[in-house]
DNA sequence: CATTGACCTTCCCTTTACGGGAAGGTTTAG
DNA sequence: CTAAACCTTCCCGTAAAGGGAAGGTCAATG
């Protein structure tokens, strides 16, 4: 298969799909004597793994290590379990980011009158009362 | 002042007060002979504006609109209202997705063992059942 | 056989907001 | 005079992707 035919079957963009060989999360693609890069069935699967580890927010860092698990079949689930924990973590240090961020902006927005009229308590708030 | 100085008023890097200048975000800061740029207050208090934008998140872009907004005494509110409104759309937008990853995630990680044994509903997920 | 269109290749640029660090000039204090 | 602490500009790196150029390849068509 070529790179088309494969992102395709795997709904993973071929720039992408270069990249991640790239990075060493895809394997070195073989080539075709004109240098066309030659797949399989076997990428596509890969390929869909990391695009599901994509949708759950996994940094392509944490994807390697997860495909490198994923393949090694003796693997401790100890790893993978901590890998994913600290990707929560950060999930959740970031929700409680926004959610203080839309705490804040929702009460300024509703007191807003939004009209023609200047005086605003948006304004107000970032400049902090001047 | 020099810009040490005023970043230290604002707990804005020097760095970023360079970089909000030539996004036109900061007016041009004037210069001594020897080429260091010179502020006053004023532009401590822009500053701390800007600062307090970014912590609720927004982008430069939407902070030079603002930035501009606060400045014109004569604008109208709907207009900041809109640009706070579209804010808070993409913040709630992110909150889902991040909720719906954590949601998936924690069942998964609930789920794993955790130990010296391979196998992993993580991993399993992720290669959506092979 | 030549051409056309769809594919593929690599390379560089753009995005967002920031920071590291180099190389070099200025100011201030001892 | 010199050393420290400033300041300047310039380039690079971050994360993950995509746009687009310039050019090579392949298959089907006239």
């Amino acid at each position: 298969m070529n790179i088309g035919e494969v992102a395709k079957l795997s709904d993973v963009n071929s720039k992408s799909i270069r990249r991640y060989e790239e990075l060493g999360i895809m394997p070195k693609a073989g080539r075709t004597m004109a240098g066309y890069r030659q797949y399989s069935m076997n990428d596509v699967h890969i390929l869909r793994f990391v695009k599901r580890a994509r949708e759950l927010g996994f940094s392509m860092k944490d994807i390697k290590q997860l495909v490198s698990l994923w393949k090694n079949k003796s693997r401790p689930s100890s790893q993978v379990k901590s890998i994913a924990k600290k990707h929560v973590d950060e999930l959740e240090k970031k929700l409680e980011e926004i959610q203080s961020m839309l705490s804040t902006l929702n009460k300024l927005v509703k007191n807003c009158h939004g009209d023609g009229r200047p005086d605003c308590p948006i304004l107000d708030d970032l400049g902090h009362g001047e």
